[in-house]
DNA sequence: GTTCTAACA
DNA sequence: TGTTAGTA
């Protein structure tokens, strides 16, 4: 699919996935005409990396999850010396990805409170 | 009509 | 990130 058709599908503006293209975090492969072509599996990245963004996660911090997740995912995982180490990555991610959850639900909480102190001013 | 790059706001 | 300009 074309960066049009990408940005539809994961309702993000097609200046945004070009802009991920451009600062590497999910490289588009080209047409004869240089236009920017995507498959399914960089659907399902740029999903992930809609998931990310509101969590608070830099550009460059995304793109270590991304690699995570990939070398995670990968067949070789499962014989790679380093798995230990893997593991490690990914429970360090889930604890991360946590504390950024409670602090939006800290978020929610103000603003149900703003919503509530507007109660008693409307009619 | 869509996409591309570059540049400005 | 949105928008505009000039192309392909």
């Amino acid at each position: 699919m074309t960066v049009g058709e990408m940005a539809e599908r994961v309702e993000i503006s097609h200046r945004t996935v070009r802009y991920y293209d451009d600062e590497g975090l999910l490289p588009a492969r080209r047409s004869a005409g240089n236009y920017r072509l995507y498959g399914e599996d960089a659907l399902a990245r740029m999903m992930t990396i809609r998931r990310l963004k509101p969590l608070g996660f830099t550009l460059e911090e995304m793109r270590k999850v991304l690699a995570l997740l990939d070398a995670a995912s990968a067949p070789s995982s499962a014989t790679d010396p380093d798995r230990p180490q893997l593991l490690e990555r990914l429970v360090e991610l889930e604890a991360d990805v946590r504390q950024r959850r409670e602090k939006l639900e800290e978020h929610v909480a103000g603003a149900d409170e703003i919503i509530a102190s507007l109660r008693p001013l409307l009619p």
